[in-house]
DNA sequence: CTTGACACAGAACAGGCGTTCGAGTATCAT
DNA sequence: ATGATACTCGAACGCCTGTTCTGTGTCAAG
């Protein structure tokens, strides 16, 4: 009979190594060694350490270079170093609702497609496990000055503050839409990016579904036509 | 008297250590070990490579943490692991030229303003070493679907292909703008990002000073007002 | 010629570090 | 009880690696 795990994934001693390697590799811009893990995770033998590295290797959350002092480096979307990769959660286009994924702290993090991005580029220390990318299909967001083809960075929110860029669904108009977003007594004002476009004005009665702020717009210009 | 040093600055030896260190890290992802150096760069005693990661040190182009194994990093815009450093030029506005800084290939890396890029991120392998990033300021560019406080990354250019998104300097009108190039019979098209929008049509006796070749365009959405 | 800075080689040292092994403890199903 | 599985510990081994010291040859300045 299998046996069954105590917490699925991953034990309270493997996030706080994967913690540890990341906020060491942060501080010392180079993996730390495995004495220096042990000692700041309260574990007494090299073995040990050894053991839960061979775990956090199988299970993909490390990658190690044997033989080689400090040879780890850790995959999916943790910090790394100065990076951050960011999860490529899917499209976003004017028709359809967002897919905002699922609050999977951990678990599986399929490394499909994601986004690097250097820490130094990011506005706020956005802490950056919450972000996740939309690639824009369609031209229907040049007003928000965003175009096909662009990748969106955005943070997961349910409600957003004057003054913030959001991405909003309007049920009612069954629309997806990026705007500057604006609070007013009894509407919101949507406000285009582009400052020589109209604002979108929405009662209160009507549905505005807060979806998340926008961090970041990257766009990879190619050879056009 | 002051000794004159042989070539002013990098050695052969310097430059070599410095190449090696940069794709052993590509590889390996990690850097090097002294003696790993010493062996791809014919030099047989590790004293020696030592010696020199000492002066590269001094001289900036490296950073070390001694007492650690393959404790070493390049600095400057070297693409270091999977990032990238282009260095920040200066501003793009509307009624003046672009500054496109010298090709300084080394020497005075400044580290004054720099834009780290992952390198997974830029379209073709734009190798790197030339490109550099001009800050957007004012609305002039938002025909092309850049803002106010835009990033933008290209490549020096004195022409361009069909197709290819260009800065140009019209110094007739005493232009900079950026827009998509097309050359026909007798003029130039300028065609605005924005699909909705009109192109502008430069006949060939005009003056049109192509800048360089715009690779990506960064956002950061920090709060409106 | 002497001096000294510079580039380089080789060897030895000492500590860092990953690896391995033997052994002990706890929990749980059989 | 019994065995299996998961987890922990301590110690020792041995390679890897940065550091240091001594010595050699070159070359330009004094």
């Amino acid at each position: 009979m299998m046996m069954v795990r105590k917490s699925k994934g991953l034990g309270e001693r493997h996030e706080k190594i994967l913690d540890f390697i990341a906020s060491f590799q942060r501080e010392h811009k180079h993996p730390p060694s495995i004495r220096e893990i042990g000692l700041h995770c309260d574990i007494s033998s090299t073995s040990v350490v050894n053991y839960y590295l061979d775990q956090l290797e199988k299970s993909g959350h490390l990658e190690r270079d044997r033989k080689i002092s400090r040879g780890m480096r850790l995959t999916g979307n943790t910090p790394l170093g100065d990076m951050l990769r960011v999860p490529m959660a899917g499209v976003i286009q004017a028709g359809e609702p967002i897919q905002v994924p699922a609050n999977d702290s951990f678990g599986s993090f399929t490394p499909d497609d994601s986004v690097e991005i250097a820490t130094s580029l990011m506005p706020a220390r956005e802490k950056g496990k919450e972000l996740f990318a939309l690639k824009v299909q369609g031209d229907s967001m040049i007003d928000a000055m965003v175009n096909d083809g662009d990748i969106i960075i955005l943070k997961p929110a349910q409600d957003a503050r004057n003054g913030d860029m959001v991405a909003v669904w309007l049920s009612d108009r069954n629309e997806t839409t990026l705007k500057f977003f604006y609070k007013e007594k009894d509407k919101y004002r949507l406000q285009p990016a582009n400052p020589t476009m109209k604002p979108i004005i929405i009662d209160k009665n009507e549905s505005l579904e807060i979806k998340g702020k926008v961090v970041m717009v990257i766009r990879k210009v190619e050879r056009q036509n």
